[in-house]
DNA sequence: CCCCTTCTGGACCTGCCGGTCCATTCTGCC
DNA sequence: GGCAGAATGGACCGGCAGGTCCAGAAGGGG
């Protein structure tokens, strides 16, 4: 029964990228499932067939390849914060990664919907919390082996202070359209790294 | 036309808390005008009387009265930082607000259903961050005068930069249940700024 | 070439929910 | 007490979107 042919799972593929693009052009609340077969030149049946779950499915698949990309868009200079200007680089890429992608994030549009309710959701955003946070905890131990990071610091919370700022910023480009929020979190946070004792 | 009578003001603000309650408790996208009409004991035609606006224009009253509820929540420590103990006395508060909330943001699930597309929800939740910044900017600069902060801090970035630290860390609240990343970007917030040359 | 499984198309159904309407009751004022 | 305007009750509607179903095409092992 869980047989699927190449074929299959290339359509399931187009369906699941369909949708997303169908969410970041117009919000997830008002993409129907029409809209997503309009969009991948499906039918109904194909929808219902590989997400038997209907809407709540799909919206969860959704949430984890948009989940995928956040991180797969900082490398290759988050998995390798080894030096200040790696620090430098990969903060800037994280803020033209959202200068980029405008007053739009897809991820906190589809978490706000089915995230908060459903424990499947809720596992694709904390996972990825978990792993972005343990990343940058990573290039502060790295930092700090390498002297210039003060042993006072304790990885764990400034990676959770970094990532807090990082979300605000990005929740408060959503709603203001600046950057500045980002940049200052940013700037700040590892300002304080580097002047720590 | 617009008159209104003192029995037509409190209905209408039944009207409003009712939908915040309906809100909080079972989401924006789960909650229809019949739970609300439910809820507060009024018709059908109450409801449009009030909100010619239909659902969009309740919604928006309701983020309004969410919204007032965030800063009046933080007084009077924040509109009086003015000494550390202030600072540590708002810190404590704005993590204990968000405690006994709960993993229930009222404000970002209502500003994520109606808030990126609409002017209107989006001017009341940008007019509420640029007054919380600007409180924690007026603390900064008075910390300042005092002697307490050193003179290199920009007021603004810094209150940007905190801002977003507690929006990420109320973010991260509400998917990992967890108040760890809003207590990080608090105190590394403030320590950086203790700190401060 | 045959048969079984997967894949696709699209008509159809159905419940729900935002919104409309009018009749009725209440309120305040002269 | 009567009347104008506000407030209320609730039946009704219309469309839409999620979900079902079955018939048929495609595909791929034997």
């Amino acid at each position: 029964m869980g047989a699927v042919t190449a074929k299959g799972a290339a359509t399931r593929q187009r369906i699941v990228e369909g949708a997303a693009a169908a969410i970041r052009d117009i919000g997830v609340m008002d993409t129907t499932l029409d809209d997503v077969r309009a969009r991948t030149a499906t039918s109904k049946s194909q929808l219902f067939h590989y997400f038997p779950g209907g809407k709540e499915e799909l919206l969860l698949a959704v949430a984890r390849f948009e989940a995928d990309r956040v991180l797969s868009d900082q490398q290759p200079y988050l998995g390798d914060l080894t030096s200040w200007a790696s620090w430098q680089a990969w903060r800037d890429q994280v803020v033209d990664r959202y200068r980029r992608q405008g007053r739009q994030c897809p991820l906190n549009v589809v978490m706000s919907q089915v995230g908060h309710s459903t424990p499947g959701a809720q596992a694709v955003v904390t996972e990825l919390m978990r792993r972005w946070e343990s990343e940058i905890a990573a290039g502060v131990r790295h930092m700090q082996a390498a002297g210039e990071i003060g042993p006072a610091v304790q990885p764990e919370e400034a990676a959770a202070a970094l990532l807090a700022g990082i979300q605000g910023g990005v929740l408060l480009h959503l709603s203001t359209g600046r950057l500045t929020h980002l940049e200052a979190a940013l700037d700040m946070g590892i300002r304080h790294l580097r002047g720590s004792p």
